[in-house]
Formats: C-alpha cells, structure tokens, sequence
DNA sequence: GATGAATGAGGATTCATTCAT
DNA sequence: TATGAATGAATCCTCATTCAT
C-alpha cells in the first residue's frame, strides 16, 4: 500500500463529473470526466471502480450535501410551520444556488444505474426532514399513507420550485414564499 | 407515387421505441428499436432522420396521449373541483395504466434531446387542462404567479402520487383520492 | 415508352453533380445530387444505371467542354507557336473561369472509378490538339518519345499554371503568358 | 508510467495505410486498414484520433521521404545543371521504385481532407529543392513569377514522367533523360 | 418512365474497463 | 498505487441501388 488514495483526487473526480453531467448527461465518458478532473482516466478506476460505482457516490453526495444543508439551523424549538418554511427556503435556495447539482440530482433521480440501496441511504440521511414533514402532515389529508409519501410530495414540490425560481431570477423570493404556502395549506 | 411512407410502420417504430427505452434507458440503440419493430435498421431513419428526433416524436405524441385521455369526458358543466377531480383521476390512472409511457415520459423529461420546441407544442396541447387548473389556482396562493407554475405543480404532484400508486396498487384508489385532497387544498 | 428520357434532366443532375463533386468529393452521395437537381433520387438511376456511369459521363463531358474550347477558333493557318498560344491561353482562361470543373477533373484524374475505355474516349476527342503538340514536339527533346508523353506534360503545366492564375488572378494574364515560355521553350 | 505508444505499431498502421489507399483509394476503410497493420480497430484511434489526422500524417510522411530521397546526396558542389540532374533522376526514380507510394501522394493532393497547415509543412520541409529549382529558374522566363511556381512545374512535370516510365518500364532511362532536358531547356 | 420508400451492409468513431509498465 | 495505452463491441448514421406503386 505504497501510496494511500488520494481524499482530494476523489473529490476531484466528483466534482468534475458533476460539472460535465450537468453539461452533457450521464453519457459523459469517464475518461471526459478524469480528464476535466486532471486525473489520468485509468485513476479514475482506482477510486471507483465502475461508472456505476461513481454515479452511486455522486447521487449520495450530491444529496447529502443537500440535506445538511436543508438540516442547518433547523431547531426543534420552532413551530411547525416556522421549522418547515426554514427547510423550505433551504431547500429551494440550495437548489437554486446550485444548478449543475440539481441538474445531476434529476438525471440520476430517474437512472436505474442508481441502486435502491443508495435511495435508502439517502432516505436514511433524510431522516430528520422527513420526520418533521410527516409530524406535520400526520394530522393532514395524506395521514393515513405512507409517510414517504408526504416527503416525496414536499420534494416534487421543491423541484419544481426551484425550475421557476431560476427562469424567474427577479421574481425568485415571491415564488419560493408562494409556494410554500400552496405546500404549508395542502399538509395541514 | 412511389410507396408511400406507412403510418402503421411508424407506429410500430414509435411503439418499440416506447418498450425499449422503457426497459434500457434512453441509450437504447436505434438497432434494437427498430429489431424490435420488426423492420431494418436503415428504416428506421426514413421515419426520423436522427434518434434525436425520434425521441422528439415519442416525448410529444406520448404526452398528447395523456392529455387526450385526461381531456376526455372533461365538461365545462361540473363544478370546479369536480372537474379537478375529473383531471386528476384520469391522469394517474393513465399514468398507473401506462407504465411504461410514464418511464419514457420521465427520462425525456429531464434530457437535453427534446427541444424548447417541443416542450411549447406540448404545452400548447395542453391548453385545456392548463386553463383549468389556472382558472382553480386564480384565487388561490398562486394566483400572483406564473399561470404555468400552478399547472407544473399538479403535474409533479400526479406524477408522485403515481409512483406510490404502482407501488402499492391495492390502495392506489386510496392514494389517488388523499392526494387530491392533498392537492386541492393547496390550489384554493 | 410514355415519356422519353428527358436530355434536360440529365444535364440537370451532371450539372449538380459537377457543383455537389467540385464541394464535397467523389463521395458526394447520389441522392444529394438528385436533389440538388431538383430530381427524384431513383430517377437518377434511369439516366445513369451506377454512380461511376455518372462518374464517366462527368469526366468525358466536361473533358470533351474543355477540349472543344480549346479548339474553337483554333486555324491551321497560323505557325505553330501562334496556334499553341491559342491553345495555351483558351486552355489555362477555361479551366480559370470553371474552377468547380477543373477540380472534378482533378479528383477523377485519379479515381479508380473512371474506366480506360473513357479516358482513351477522351485521348480520341482531343485529337487536334494532341497532334498539335506531337507536331511542335517531334523536333524537340521529346521527339523520340511516346507523342502522348508530350500532350501530358502540356496538360501537366496548364493544371498547375492555372492553379497558380486562380490563387493570384491580378497577375494571372502574365503568369499564363510567362508559363507558355517556358512551355514553349521546352517543346522545341 | 503506463504503457508508451508503440512507434512500430504507428507505422505498421501508416504502412498499411498506404498499401490500402493504393489499392482502393481514400474511401479504404479504417476497420480495414486496421486489420491489414494488425491491429485491433480501436487502436488506430490511440495513434490517429481521426482519418483525417492519419490521412494527413501519410501525406506529410510520405513527401518527407520523397523529399529526403532527392535531398539525399544533393552537392552544393556541382553545377546547376548537374544538381538538378540529380534531383530529377532520384525524384523520378524513387516515385518509379514506390507505386504505392505515388498513388497515395495523387490521391491526397487533390483531396480537401490534407489541410492547408500540412502542405506548408511540406512546402517547409522541401525548401532545399525549391530553392535550388528557383535559382536556376531566377534568370529564366519563371523569373518573375513566385518561386513556387518553378518548383510546382518541376513537380507536374516529374509525376508525369514517372506515369510514362512506369507504364513503359524498358525505356524508363531513357523517358527519364528526355523528360530531363524537356525541363531543362525549359527552365534556363 | 417516374417516383421515393425500402434496404442492410458497411463506415467512422466512442467508451468502459483492463492491464502492462 | 498510478498510469495511460489497449481493446473490440457497440453506436448512430449513410448510401448505392432496388422495386412497389
């Protein structure tokens, strides 16, 4: 084990396939990838070992980093509306903030190369937001189903959002608040 | 006259292409499509001179298709949340009808293949459904917003509830109704 | 026979041919021709039943053009260096003033495609000038070689004289005057 | 340091190159080219990254042998007469001994894929020659006109000999000599 | 004869992954 | 471990020619 793998050379291979899956899909050639990263193109299957691997890793990362950022500040001392207008704003305000992550985040979301295994990582990473979606929907029209399903309205929601935020720069502010309230009336 | 172009070999290209790219992903190769629809590869671009244009053809007639079928049986006589209703139960049940169109539908929703020109003549098919919901939002926190803001919403909010409703079919009617509810409440 | 072939269609798609080959090569494709002719691409192939017929009818035509401006006007009267002047100039101020038939002449000079039954088709057809130069040739240096050995280095020096009148046409008048010198002094 | 580019392996490929080109032309294809230099299809790519870059490379390698052949023993020593002797019989001879070679060099110099950046290079690469030819032409009828248009008349005038003696390989001598004093005579 | 759709064998090029160095 | 050349199946598309109408 001569040389240990290199933390910063993997993050530059994320991030260059984030840049050039955004720009071109997930048909972005690995070798595209490394060479954007400044990696020789065989390096790249050192860190991961398959094209597959690395979109695994991207869809989880890239999702991370949402979360927490969405989980930032996020107190339990709030009302509940207060709390979810909090992870409301985050949410479309990263999103916003970063449309290379997003445009990775919608390709991948409908990619069978992403495992379940990965989903349910990610679900498990959401835990705290999706608790406090389902707390508040739990006395709303959508209580008796599946909690996941208020979750993944609230996401569908914020997706769209955030496409109208960013054709609209000006208007961006308005439309997050209206939308939260089309999203706080339809919970309760 | 020559042999002129058969609209049945066509349908048949559109219709393997629909199976193919649901099972494989949009990389499916225009070989095994037109295999598929039992007709030589060659053949396949007299009817669409590059796959991008196939993909074109399949996003646009496949979304008229759902719209006719949301838009039939729709009268201007009922009252508007039954008209609503009227939409939404005829769009996830075609969603959750359709499987494969809906697999299509998502994958060529967020790829770069399909032009600005064709998401217009979509949105334009659309007329109907859209006023509708536009005309039930009017009053409602969207109201200030961009008319097509509210028709986005309702088409992530269906395509949501769909996914939950393949997932658990025994309750899909349970689903389908709670997320109208859902819904409902936030558009007024 | 209804319709007999139509000489006006034919010189429609040699024409387009002469335009398509001179921008694109010889692979320019047969149906790209016919429909620059404005001409159905199958009735391409009721004028010439292969590409390299059209490929031989191009060659032999535009040769037999470009000898028989060579020849008009040409009078045995004159001496001989008059009449190869004449030659010289009309040939060099042909081939300056049809450059897309000059290059389809250069790029069929060298194909495959066009048989020896045309080019020797074409050696018959440029008869007088040929004997012209054999005449002037056969006291020279060349005189004891082959007479066609003399006709080609003709055609050879007119091909890169007129190369060089087109890439600077103001001085083109002497360049073409000067090139007869050394061509002239040479055949003697 | 990973695997280097095997030169071998380069010019097996150009190599093969050149005997496909004579044999069908430029529309040889790379598959099959490939094949013939013993290599897997893919690899030409590594060495070539387009048939245009290879079609190049052949051009300008091909000329720099020429070149180097006729450079090869030139003696600033002699007299005009003698030097350019020199040049011509090792020119045409070297174009005799290499058919292939010759064939390859015709096809290319009427094909648009050679860019104008490789012909200068060559142009560059054959100063030597040139000048030599532009000096005995300097106080001939050429001697106002562009150097380079001596140098191209001595090139016209060298493929057509070549064509005659090898088409008449007994009096290949003595077509070489005439052809000599033809350009000879010529030039002064 | 005229038309233009039909055909299917190529064609150039790409690419994930492997492996010699 | 790091490198980058090697690989060859797979991809989209082209095209001369045929043939149904």
């Amino acid at each position: 084990m001569a040389r240990p793998k290199s933390e910063e050379r993997r993050q530059s291979i994320v991030d260059s396939a984030i840049r050039l899956i955004a720009r071109e899909g997930l048909g972005a050639a690995t070798a595209a990838i490394a060479k954007e990263a400044g990696v020789p193109n065989g390096s790249l299957f050192t860190y991961f070992p398959t094209k597959a691997d690395l979109l695994n890793a991207l869809y989880l990362e890239v999702k991370r980093e949402l979360i927490s950022s969405v989980e930032d500040g996020l107190s339990d001392a709030g009302g509940e509306r207060e709390q979810l207008l909090h992870l409301w704003t985050r949410w479309t305000r990263w999103e916003a903030a970063n449309p290379e992550k997003r445009q990775v985040l919608a390709q991948l979301a409908v990619s069978d190369e992403v495992l379940g295994s990965t989903r349910e990582a990610v679900l498990a990473a959401a835990h705290r937001p999706v608790s406090l979606v389902h707390q508040i929907a739990r006395h709303g029209v959508l209580g008796d189903q599946d909690p996941a399903l208020a979750g993944a309205m609230v996401e569908a929601l914020a997706r769209t959002t955030t496409d109208f935020m960013s054709r609209d720069p000006e208007h961006a502010e308005q439309i997050c608040l209206a939308a939260f309230e089309f999203l706080w009336k339809a919970l309760r």
